[in-house]
RNA sequence: UGUCCGAUGGUGUAGUGGCAGCACAGCAGAUUUUGGUUCUGUUAGCCUAGGUUCGAGUCCUAGUCGGAUAA
């Protein structure tokens, strides 16, 4: 008898992880589940509102919904590696007047990471997720690409996912609806699941209230950025912010200025605790800077392209000319002005559907 | 000191003697595997004391405060 072919899915307690064992398993799979615990009440800074689960419980529940339909599960404590891979991250980004793309990098430095190590550790030759985008074989290299539910795509968060990984990567909602996905959830027995919300925001700030995290992480950070200026586009001091970390470019939300028009941050200079504000016009850029390139559908490129740009998870995208140069670096030129660039945040080409590759926003013009 | 001008939510403003509006901020929802954006809803105000009037944010008088100006 040919034995099965194995594959690990990291299953969180949502819908779509869920729905990804059972396709799994239905197309003949052998499924194992792993659970990863990131955080729990003792990870500093992170609080648990009393309305969500505590994560270890959450996990526990999973764990047996899991054996219960037959599938092997793993429960793994990452807490440690999650805080040295994330949350490191994200504290040193905005310190330094930066906006991480936490998810994209979670995906790359942690999540998917961790499940081929666990994949390498219980076995298994393939890992999955409940992410909604495709993967498909094309010239020697795996290609990452929109999903078919145009609206759920996570293409653009796992542009950083490295060719060794993706090889053994399986994503069973790629062509499914997100209401093809509960409808299957709810006919399989799971009726609970399939009605849960939605997860969203910074997995690890339930609240979503990333200002009180970082103080709560580190000591009186908010007193000694409080006050700082607020300048308009000529130099002038309009008013005084709490703080350059606890705002992002294009940023309008908790500005007291007493301006009589709504006004945006343009620009976050971290040294000196100061922010340029402007109208929503002069926030736009026509060019910016990428770094850190990961290269998907073709390896290395050189020179220059015209692709679809996206610069934020919900963007349609935008034609750009991009160039290339030979340090792993690009210039990205929109053909329209883009609403609100921001340093630290993914830009994600894209050739049709496919994800050609993938950078960092280092600088904008 | 005189004269003139002004005072309306936290901020900036509209308001023929007839239901005090608008914008920005705030707050609350919606949306969202990142930040942000966007959308919807909502809190909150006539400097004080008199007077005229059926009725005063509006007209009159005085005061308080702010600005301008003259010596």
């Amino acid at each position: 008898m040919i034995r099965k072919k194995r594959v690990l899915v990291g299953v969180s307690g949502g819908v779509d992880s869920l729905a990804a064992a059972l396709l799994l398993q239905e197309q003949g799979f052998e499924v194992s589940c792993v659970t990863f615990v990131s955080w729990n009440k003792e990870t500093e800074g992170v609080y648990i509102p009393p309305s969500k689960a505590d994560p270890e419980e959450a996990a526990i529940k999973t764990a047996e919904l899991c054996r219960e339909n037959g599938f092997n599960h793993y429960l793994l404590p990452l807490a440690k590696e999650f805080d040295e891979k994330v949350i490191q991250y994200f504290i040193s980004e905005y310190l330094s007047g930066r906006t991480p793309n936490i998810c994209s990098h979670c995906n790359r430095f942690f999540k998917f990471e961790q499940l081929q190590i666990a994949a390498r550790k219980f076995n298994c030759e393939y890992i999955a997720t409940g992410h909604y985008a495709n993967i498909r074989k094309e010239n020697e290299r795996y290609v990452i690409s929109r999903s078919f539910d145009d609206w759920k795509d996570q293409s653009y968060m796992l542009w950083q996912l490295p060719q060794n990984i993706l090889k053994m990567c399986i994503l069973p909602l790629g062509n499914t609806l997100k209401a093809e996905v509960k409808e299957y959830v709810k006919k399989q027995g799971f009726p609970e699941q399939a009605d849960q919300n939605e997860s969203f925001n910074i997995c690890f700030i339930p609240d979503n209230n990333y200002k009180e995290f970082l103080c709560r992480r580190i000591r009186s950070l908010e007193e000694i950025l409080k006050n700082g200026e607020l300048l308009n586009t000529n130099g002038e001091k309009i008013g005084v912010h709490d703080g350059f970390p606890f705002y992002t470019i294009g940023q309008s939300k908790n500005l007291i200025t007493g301006n009589s028009s709504k006004l945006y941050v343009k620009e976050v200079i971290p040294h000196k605790n100061r922010l340029i504000l402007s109208s929503k016009d002069e926030v736009f850029s026509s060019v910016i800077h990428i770094h850190k390139i990961n290269f998907i559908k073709y390896g290395n490129l050189q020179g220059r392209f015209s692709f679809w740009v996206r610069i934020r998870g919900k963007d349609h995208g935008t034609q750009a000319d991009v160039c290339f140069d030979e340090d792993g670096e690009a210039i990205v030129y929109f053909s329209q002005p883009a609403f609100a660039p921001a340093v630290g945040q993914s830009a994600v080409f894209y050739e049709g559907d496919d994800v050609v590759c993938g950078g960092v926003i280092c600088r904008i013009n």
